[in-house]
RNA sequence: GGAGAGAUGGCAGAGUGGCUGAACGCGCACGCUUGGAAAGCGUGUUUACAGAAAUGUAACGGGGGUUCGAAUCCCCCUCUCUCCGCCA
């Protein structure tokens, strides 16, 4: 959520600003605009009235000492009018309070100056490739193919049991999942992430702190019973955790990663890119969180990308690095990267993981400050990253390291896996 | 699920109708002191809105009520803790 008083200070900055997102906001902004002008009206309005129903009731509270019943009682009747205005100003206060917090939940975050334009993914900005594309054999497969020919995943199992989206994975197929988990985990451990295993539930207070709600309400699965929303990424309850802090200067930059299924509907998705592992609706991620002090988070950012940049080194994956266009951005990022691993097989690029620098607007949901130098609280920034979401990289593994025998592990996994080949 | 207790500032914790935006303590910041640090001493230390400022107003889990006046009394809700039951 947008800072009010941003709005305030600089309405025509923050209206130029989002109109790289491709909508114009101005009307939307200026509403807001308008509306916390007459709140601020009102709320001077009401503030003058309970100064003078308080000035009276001081003088009734020493007539009453000083023993003079009749002057008191006749104060009293004063009083009356006073409160009929002050209950009238109090109502319209909170209304108009009320309708301002629902249309400023409802404008996304500011993009940053270093977003590029444009509209759609093909207009996201490809900042470096790297890794090499496999040659593969005439007989290559596409995953799911490789997946059934080896017995790793059984997507019919899945929807016999649950529905669509919802695979099962056997044998060598479980281990290597497990093992990408765990190398995940120990990488981010040696990069100073503290490692958290957070609720995979989550209540509504934190659907709301990081932005999913009421954003992306359809996209959760909701528990209406308990009003719990199943996470759709780590980043819930690994960021909510930061709900009404008040950190120390010092206590900056804070890093926490966490293991996690990600539950996602995905409503409205349909079509070949949904087959085998593309899409799922449960899914197995590692997260990480960054908290940051605001002079520094576009430099931590930054550190994030090659971060999760090694990551596909170290696998052998070949990827490349998009910085996100104002038209393809999430609702709550000033910048994102996203990373995408190409698969062979099926001949396109995946995307792996988003890093986004959300500045302030999570911060302000969630009442997230540090106290500064000079003892003034201030919002901190939040920024995540996915390092990594699991089904891409093992469609991108299996496909890429398929020959006439099998599949290759990569190195680094094979302390993991326990075995080089499938 | 049953019974009881509680929710106050960054933390801990007083406060049962006006003198309490809130004691005392801890923490934190700045200053003094010191070769340096610790201790000690002093000052300061919530936020929002209005105002040039002085200052005013609001907020003591959330909502409603009583009252001229509520952190304080009443009602409802939420959450936490303790005990009992059930259970991995």
């Amino acid at each position: 959520m947008l800072e009010i008083a941003r709005i305030r200070e600089e309405k025509e900055n923050i209206i130029e600003g989002l109109k790289k997102r491709n909508t114009d906001f101005s009307e939307k902004i200026n509403g807001i605009y308008n509306t916390d002008a007459a709140w601020r009206e009102v709320k001077k309005e009401l503030d003058e009235i309970a100064a003078e129903s308080n000035k009276i009731a001081k003088e009734i509270g020493q007539l009453f000492k000083e023993g003079k019943q009749q002057e008191a009682n006749a104060a009293k009747e004063k009083t009356n009018l006073l409160k009929e205005k002050e209950k009238a100003a109090r109502e319209k206060e909170a209304s108009l309070a009320e309708d301002l917090q629902k249309r400023l939940y409802e404008i996304p975050n500011v993009p940053s100056s270093k977003v590029p334009n444009g509209k759609t993914p093909e207009d996201n900005e490809v900042a470096r490739t790297g890794g090499n594309v496999p040659a593969l054999p005439e007989t290559a497969m596409p995953h799911w193919d490789l997946a059934k020919k080896y017995n790793l995943i059984d997507f019919e199992m899945g929807v016999k049991v649950t529905g669509a989206g919802f695979p099962f994975y056997y044998g060598k197929g479980a281990r290597l999942q497990r093992s990408l988990i765990n190398f995940f985990l120990d990488q981010a451990r040696d990069n100073g992430y503290t490692e958290v295993l957070p609720p995979f539930v989550v209540n509504q207070d934190s659907g709301y702190g990081t932005g999913q709600l009421p954003d992306k309400e359809g996209q959760m699965y909701h528990c209406e019973v308990d009003d719990f929303y199943l996470i759709p990424t780590a980043e819930v309850p690994l960021t909510n955790m930061y709900r009404d802090v008040l950190l120390n200067e010092n206590d900056l930059p804070i890093k926490v990663t966490g293991y996690t299924p990600c539950f996602r509907r995905e409503a409205g998705s349909y079509g070949k890119d949904v087959r085998g592992l593309n899409r799922l609706h449960q899914f197995d991620k590692v997260e990480v969180v960054h908290i940051e002090h605001p002079s520094k988070s576009y430099e931590t950012l930054e550190t994030m990308v090659a971060y999760v940049e090694g990551l596909l080194q170290k696998l052998e994956l070949p990827y490349r690095v998009l910085k996100l266009c104002g038209g393809d951005m999430g609702f709550t990022s000033a910048l994102t990267y996203d990373l995408e691993v190409y698969s062979a097989a099926q001949k396109k690029w995946l995307e792996v993981s988003s890093v986004s620098n959300f500045e302030t607007f999570q911060a302000n949901r969630l009442k997230l400050r540090f106290r500064d130098k000079d003892g003034k609280n201030k919002l901190a920034h939040t920024l995540n990253g996915s390092a990594l979401a699991l089904p891409r990289i093992m469609a991108a593994l299996l496909e890429n390291n398929q020959d006439e025998t099998g599949i290759r592990i990569p190195k680094v996994l094979v302390p993991y896996t326990g075995f080089e080949r499938i």
